[in-house]
DNA sequence: AAACGCCAAATTGTCGACAATTATCATTTT
DNA sequence: AAAATGATAATTGTCGACAATTTGGCGTTT
């Protein structure tokens, strides 16, 4: 009886949802020879999770754990369960009696939190560069190569994932067990959401290059650049989707109105 | 069938009715009646959190679901949800069909938390100086000023809800959602429990100087002398819980091998 | 028309029972 | 004796039903 080897228990390792995603309305349990069977609400947890990345749950709508639970195929139980992760990983807002509805997308919100990842990553980096063992720093090296390489054939398609990979490679080198539980466990998925639905296709190119300075200097010891950089990088990538979702709600406002009207 | 006063809601207000005086952000609401039932789950959150912030419940121990609700007078449903609430503050790991145990203190658990804890609350500061409200102000001095005086008097009681309260009310000055949030919803039950746990009554002496230097950087709007200050207070406090973690850690160790010897 | 109060319907909270999994321990095997 | 094995007990996961609370509509009132 011998476990995995990933650091976190509680959640799933973001590489793993690349393709996971493409099967909803059914049910699961069967088709196994997955290791998984660990327990249905983890199970469910990770399809609403991806439901609400990808908006089909869209942001700021209610959800009804009855409908949830037959949509899925099992009771309320472990639905309430897996809303309740959701909530600590802020996908999702809770009242007492009242019920849970998907996190709104706000720019104030989305400001907070990367001003939050901001000083998080920075951390992590520092602490990264003190830290990083041979062989995580290796496979960094590795990733940002396939990235590179990727980039160069214009495959943009795994663009994303693979930005997520970086970011949580660094993270797991800086070897803070409370840092990593808040920024995987808590932070993460919501900005996962964030930069799904206001997502900008041109970024990439320069984001990459923005990677490879902060791995070299990762790799040379000097955290406080590491650092510096790392906060530059995730500050680029706050205004690209502050524009993107400023221009977004100003759609839905528009549509609103014209709903109105009619 | 069950019933009790001392209830409330999950995390706001961290500190007790003892000096309600520091603290009349509450509504009026509570003062009508007791209005409390909100949900079982949340009222016997606050029980088992104190029982394990006090040691009551040993760290490191097993919980059983069971014998748990009973002591309670309630079912396993409610009490589930208490402890998935628990590990989202960390005072709880759970694993899925072994079931959940008391958090475990150890020597580098608490370095990582105070590490990224004395991150967080340097940045509180850092833009609490620069967004805090003149109402927030002469708040934060009030307590400031109450703890002073108390601590002339001689009066230790409320030494340690009082910092807390002080900490308190700086992240809240600091506007900024998701870091209020992580750090009072995730982290600070944690540290509470390091601290009761741990606790050393010479310090508040010097803590309360350290205070009022801060609460001055704020008020000057320096915020990078008030995250400067804060760090530095955080890590006397972590020294301080270092050193009677080893100590408290060194006893249960002797105690066990006499134990085993016998 | 807007606001208020009341009743019915929908939704969430709680419970007890059962199923699935893990932990315990006596027994056997090396 | 220590380790592996297998049956049994204890504990966690899941379900369906019921209770408590909120939501939404309807008629009345101002």
């Amino acid at each position: 009886m011998l476990k995995q080897e990933t650091i976190f228990p509680t959640d799933d390792t973001p590489s793993s949802v690349a393709h996971a995603a493409t099967s909803p309305t059914n049910k699961v349990k069967s088709l196994a020879s997955e290791k998984s069977s660990t327990t249905l609400a983890d199970q469910i947890l990770v399809q609403i999770q991806t439901s609400i990345i990808k908006g089909e749950l869209p942001a700021g709508s209610k959800i009804n754990e009855q409908a949830l639970a037959e949509k899925y195929g099992i009771s309320r139980g472990p639905t309430r369960e897996a809303l309740q992760t959701l909530e600590r990983q802020r996908l999702v807002v809770r009242a007492p009696h009242v019920g849970a509805r998907v996190a709104q997308l706000t720019v104030s919100e989305l400001n907070d939190l990367y001003q939050l990842r901001s000083v998080l990553e920075g951390m992590a980096c520092e602490l990264a560069a003190s830290r990083i063992t041979p062989e995580q720093l290796a496979k960094l090296q590795d990733l940002l190569a396939v990235q590179e390489t990727a980039l160069a054939n214009g495959d943009t398609y795994f663009q994303e994932e693979g930005d997520v990979d970086f970011h949580y490679q660094i993270i797991q080198a800086s070897g803070n067990k409370h840092l990593q539980e808040t920024l995987i466990g808590g932070l993460y998925h919501l900005l996962r959401m964030y930069r799904y639905q206001c997502t900008n296709k041109n970024r990439p190119v320069k984001a990459i290059a923005e990677h490879r300075r902060i791995v070299e200097a990762i790799a040379q010891r000097d955290g406080e650049l590491a650092s510096l950089l790392m906060r530059r990088h995730i500050e680029q990538g706050r205004k690209n989707t502050e524009l993107r979702l400023i221009e977004l709600q100003a759609n839905a406002a528009a549509k609103e109105t014209l709903a109105n009207i009619s």
